[in-house]
DNA sequence: GTCTATATAAGGATAGAC
DNA sequence: GTCTATCCTTATATAGAC
């Protein structure tokens, strides 16, 4: 629908979101220009300004939204007691959440490059602090003798490689429900780490 | 080094794909331009269209030699009738052919949705009959009764993104060796699917 | 086979009117 | 807050000289 002159602050920022997200998500942030987000936002170029300095920014927060909302979510998690327990729910809930957000996840893992160094590292950092969450589970398993594991450094980037794998294939409405292919993967980690 | 004037076909294509290769690694398709790739090389950018008609055409090249090159290089091994054996050396041959590829490797991944239609479905395809490769083993596996996989189809892809995550951070020099990577993550891959 | 020069298009970002 | 207009840079690809 094509926009007319007026003031929107309260809608236009979101919807910029959204489709930079997209656009980002299908062709990479380096072959989207911030006139395509313009147009499927509905405003002009020069609009976009009022909403982000610059386009590096507008990556930059769709990332970081992105990580601290997994972590946030993670966090609020109340915390299963029994490693094993714990691990089936971080693969469950690894899955689900990634596959609820397909676009975000495909930007964090793909566009890292396309960051300043600075907004780099403050993302690496977001990621290694949901890595650390996995990996603490792990350690506890081996402590208490659950977990066969001969690396939990490893086997953590392992088990999120494996789960992240998902996002690549799976598609709702498919052969198999969102229930049945977390339970298939949480039998593969399961048997991976031993128990 | 600066390039004088004269005729250098027999290394200028050679010279063209590696540094197309390492740009494209390093920045990505769609971020690196021809004047880059000549500077590289130590020509005009003009002077590329010798050697590729465009720039989709450059980055098609290299991932079907990569490609190419995967399924022939598995091709050659001999066939291990065992196929817990065979999943063992899959599972070597994966890693370590991936790891001394970084680049060809990156591009594969990142790149698909660069390409045309054409070219994306041309990649797809060889990437299936290497997914296939060790479907076929998977299958033989589970029917003689030696693997527990629920799925054959996901384990596949589970497995193959489980391995692909060691390029995320393997480097030469580090804590592992090579041999060490690879029985780790075999030790995994085993118990996963339930040998 | 490579160079210089250029056609043609698009890019990010800004200025000033409304 | 958005628009129009524009600055300035860069892009892919081609033409013709050497």
């Amino acid at each position: 629908m094509a926009r007319t002159a007026g003031s929107h602050s309260d809608i236009t920022g979101p919807r910029i979101q959204d489709a930079a997200l997209r656009l980002f998500a299908r062709h990479g942030y380096a072959a989207v220009s911030m006139r395509q987000i313009a147009r499927e936002v509905g405003v002009q170029a020069g609009a976009l300004y009022n909403y982000t300095p610059d386009k590096q920014s507008l990556l930059f927060g769709l990332m970081q939204d992105h990580m601290r909302e997994l972590l946030a979510t993670w966090a609020a998690r109340s915390q299963v007691p029994d490693p094993g327990a714990a691990l089936e729910t971080f693969t469950r809930f690894h899955i689900r959440f990634h596959l609820e957000r397909p676009d975000e996840v495909f930007i964090a893992y793909m566009e890292l490059r396309n960051l300043t160094p600075e907004n780099h590292a403050a993302i690496s950092d977001l990621r290694g602090r949901y890595e650390d969450a996995l990996e603490s589970i792990l350690k506890r398993g081996v402590a208490a003798g659950v977990f066969d594991v001969a690396d939990t450094k490893i086997a953590t980037l392992a088990v999120i490689a494996m789960l992240n794998g998902v996002n690549t294939w799976y598609r709702a409405g498919g052969r198999l429900s969102l229930e049945q292919v977390e339970t298939i993967y949480w039998d593969m980690v399961r048997k991976a780490v031993g128990l």
